[in-house]
DNA sequence: AATCTTGGCAACCGCTCCCCG
DNA sequence: ACGGGGAGCGGTTGCCAAGAT
């Protein structure tokens, strides 16, 4: 009982891990790379079990770990996607660059729970705890697990991140049978319809959805589902990006996973750009969903390049300057990288990506 | 100073999912 | 279709340091 089949055959160490071992996974991990976790430990020399290497990796030993205390920014997201995600603490942690499913819930069930307790809101149903006290509490112990698949579920303000989770989710079910091909055209067009709104100069609280909302300010939707369906992952499809117009937002977009689809895609090999790509700055973790998607042509990928160099380099300040350190990180790089595209392949913005966005925000 | 309590964090455990033969 | 193995996830436990008594 307990431990796994790879346990069973040596005595394994348990435990905190020693720093020679961590030095002994890390140079391991980083020639070899991981491969099969079950094999890591031989290879490596090290007395455990492939799952707590894994583990170990994951949540203290990858490079791409921010560390260090969670900013309110983080810690407001973190609820109100818990409000949308309930538990689901690797879902949440996607989409914050650099935390780890672990270090989230370590988080919430020691720090943020209290504090919601304290401001009289339930933790599990993120409504205010009824006065009179016993009610609500017995109601939040009988399910806390996907607390938010309930229809108690609570509808995210307008304009967050949470909300686009809640997008997502609400769309699952159209996703699920959509394949590929025409499907992503079906699921853009979806996705489209609700912001096109955006460029019609309303006050609609989704306006800062980025790109989508400026680039249906300025692009006919025809010509943005082109580059957009064929430059972003399929993993667009399940992760829009953020509401929020602002630093973080944007960055952790960036450096997320619908992003990263564009990054590693075929373009970016074929330039041979180890580190490079969009954005040469980020660096992510490969993903094998990602990794099958095709860009349809450099030509597609340099409009969008240049679409968000457009979009971006009247202020880029005012996007990176908020909340994060990764936003605060992005706006140094962006300085240290503009302009991003090699020189030879520089080519002049089309007039219809030169407005000015701000305009429109 | 000694003991107890609390909070934060790392790691383990058991389960489910997914892939492959 | 089915079973086995690996990976991943969420819940829980245990350790340790800091603060309280």
């Amino acid at each position: 009982m307990g431990g796994h089949s790879c346990c069973y055959k040596q005595k394994l160490r348990k435990g905190l891990w020693s720093p020679e071992e961590d030095e002994k996974l890390i140079e391991h991990i980083s020639k070899y790379g991981h491969g099969c976790w079950s094999s890591v430990p031989k290879l490596a020399g090290l007395q455990r079990c492939g799952k707590s290497c894994r583990l170990r990796w994951i949540n203290y030993l990858r490079p791409d770990l921010k560390r260090g205390t969670f900013s309110q920014q983080e810690e407001d997201l973190i609820v109100q996607l818990h409000a949308v995600l309930g538990n689901r603490w690797s879902k949440i942690a996607a989409h914050l660059p650099g935390r780890t499913d672990n270090e989230i819930k370590n988080l919430w069930n020691s720090c943020i729970k209290k504090k919601l307790k304290q401001r009289g809101i339930d933790p599990h149903t993120h409504k205010p705890v009824a006065d009179g006290g016993g009610g609500g509490g017995g109601a939040a112990v009988s399910s806390e697990k996907n607390s938010a698949a309930s229809s108690d579920m609570q509808v995210p303000p307008a304009g967050t991140k949470a909300e686009v989770v809640l997008h997502e989710l609400t769309q699952a079910a159209a996703e699920e049978s959509i394949t590929s091909g025409t499907g992503k055209e079906v699921l853009l067009d979806q996705f489209l319809a609700g912001h096109e709104t955006a460029g019609s100069g309303g006050c609609r609280s989704s306006l800062g959805y980025f790109p989508f909302g400026l680039a249906a300010a300025v692009w006919p939707s025809q010509e943005l589902a082109m580059p957009a369906v064929s430059i972003f992952s399929t993993s667009m499809a399940s992760a829009p990006p953020p509401t929020c117009f602002d630093g973080a937002a944007v960055g952790n977009w960036f450096e997320g996973d619908c992003f990263a689809g564009g990054r590693r895609s075929g373009a970016e090999e074929s330039r041979g750009g180890g580190g490079g790509g969009m954005f040469p700055w980020l660096e992510l973790p490969p993903s094998s969903k990602d990794m099958e998607v095709q860009l349809g042509g450099d030509g597609e990928e340099l409009k969008w390049l240049e679409y968000l160099h457009g979009a971006l380099a009247p202020a880029p300040q005012t996007l990176f300057s908020a909340g994060t350190q990764f936003a605060g990180n992005c706006f140094s790089n962006w300085q240290q990288n503009q302009p991003f595209l090699p020189q030879q392949q520089q080519i002049q913005a089309p007039e219809i990506y030169s407005k000015d966005f701000h305009h429109q925000i």
